[in-house]
DNA sequence: CGTATGACGAGCC
DNA sequence: AGGCTCGCCATAC
């Protein structure tokens, strides 16, 4: 089933949609306002799932980067950059984002 | 139930 | 600074 809902994911994929634009969490964030503080790999395993699960869900991946305030997708990091950088998000010139400034507020 | 996967996080060297 | 190990969690098979 597709990890279906009413589950941690599905939980987790909310949290994300709740991330307004021009603002970021990292996984643990997400991880702790779904419920579970220390489940970041959980937020890994649910966006990671997710993108086929919600075509029209629209998840805002790209407003989940690490603690670092660093882009760490497998795959498309220019692409979430140009995102985030579309909403007003800097990213400083070791690729990295100010955690303080955007880091957004659950 | 045991093992493997995954875009993490914190710690250690 | 860069790289590696271990811990935590949810889900799949």
């Amino acid at each position: 089933m597709k990890s279906g809902n009413g589950s941690v994911s599905a939980r987790i994929r909310e949290v994300v949609r709740t991330i307004p634009p021009g603002r970021v969490a990292s996984y643990g964030d997400v991880a702790a306002a779904a419920g579970n503080p220390r489940a970041s790999r959980a937020v890994v395993w649910a966006l990671r799932s997710a993108p086929d699960t919600d075509p029209a869900g629209r998840l805002p991946w790209h407003r989940v980067v690490n603690r670092a305030g660093s882009v760490s997708a497998h795959e498309g990091q220019e692409l979430q950059r140009v995102l985030l950088e579309a909403e007003g998000v800097e990213f400083g010139l070791a690729g990295t984002i100010d955690m303080e400034r955007y880091r957004w507020r659950f």
